[in-house]
DNA sequence: GTCTATATACGGATAGAC
DNA sequence: GTCTATCCGTATATAGAC
């Protein structure tokens, strides 16, 4: 049974019923989206919905944890990779981070929404399950890290920092764009410029915390 | 006319049906609360939201619109505030963003979502009008202290992430709380030694940035 | 499998009594 | 000003023809 490849070749209607879906729900939110939406979106009939999923609320869910586990997995991988440093990680992790949001710069507002809307169901649906977050690789780099450099702030810390500088500009890309008048282009040729220069940020912020 | 309070002492009937719309909306966005909603948070009845605002766009506006130049004036007070010192303004921006975070930490993600749905509609409606950018004290200040210590990064960068190391972590909360096991209590701890910590972390990435 | 037509439910808005 | 009852458009979901 091979794997199904990520960009399909004669995509069947299923497979265009969920890409449109995607598209809509990541662009409008689950609420504000109507199964019309997403019919007219795939060039199918509002039936045909039903028919594959049963209900907007089962397509969606159908989404959401293909969309979290990707992210998951891709990410995971990277994090508990022993071959590379925490540095490289880092800048690995950012420039991961930013190729995608490039390429889908709706999908953490998104996500963020749906997992506020509630927290519970998403995040035990997916469940990162097994492995304890102590014994990834990086967090045992961490601590050596740490140790050596004497760093005294919380780590949890340096993980929202990673996370908001890659993120933040993509959730927050309409109010930029309108104030500062940057085109598309121009925002991404900046968002490139993060790839380089949010590694070396972090690395200036964790030095700043040694005693 | 003196103005009206921030907290009322007797709201009036008006006020309560505002304020729990604000509670509903931030909560949940425009489109997934219902009018009952709000009905049912007030503790009024349903035809009264309309008596009083005519429609559920009209509120969510009045709301949206109220909250926006609430929070422009406050951060429009401190950046062009000429008393204060460039790192002086980031602290207090920084304090001033946490303080109210910790207070509303809904707001961010409702402004973001609302904002991403219809980008004109508000900016436009709110129009930060007059006050070129580039006038403020806090550009000017910049301009003078870059030029001085040799960086060359664009201070779109810098703004964005004073704006994403405060904001990111109220959006991406109920994430973090899963996976760290966090009370809100601790979060919300957390979020107070941020006060101190982000604008020490800015003037150390500034600095990584120097020629 | 895919369509058209329709049943059913829900939500915003209003009429009208008090 | 505030309530109950109701209208009506719209959205999801289904039945049934092809």
């Amino acid at each position: 049974m091979k794997p199904k490849p990520v960009i399909e070749i004669n995509p069947s209607t299923e497979d265009k019923i969920k890409d449109a879906a995607r598209r809509v729900f990541t662009r409008k939110g689950y609420a504000a989206t109507r199964t019309r939406d997403i019919a007219e979106e795939s060039g199918f009939n509002l039936a045909l919905i039903n028919y594959y999923f049963r209900s907007k609320e089962k397509l969606f869910d159908i989404i959401m944890v293909e969309h979290l586990q990707l992210f998951i997995h891709s990410v995971m991988g990277i994090v508990n990779e022993p071959g590379t440093t925490l540095e490289e990680k880092i800048g690995l992790l950012i420039s991961h981070y930013i190729d995608m949001l490039v390429k889908n710069p709706n999908i953490p507002l998104f996500v963020l929404n749906e997992v506020n809307a509630d927290p519970k169901k998403l995040i035990e649906k997916i469940g990162v399950r097994g492995m304890d977050h102590n014994e990834l690789a990086i967090a045992k780099q961490w601590k050596a890290f740490a140790a050596a450099k004497k760093i005294k702030v919380n780590p949890i810390h340096i993980l929202m920092n990673v996370v908001a500088l890659a993120i933040f500009p993509f959730v927050g890309s309409p109010i930029i764009r309108n104030r500062t008048g940057l085109s598309i282009d121009q925002f991404n040729a900046l968002m490139e410029e993060r790839k380089k220069l949010i590694p070396v940020w972090i690395m200036a912020m964790i030095d700043s915390s040694t005693t």
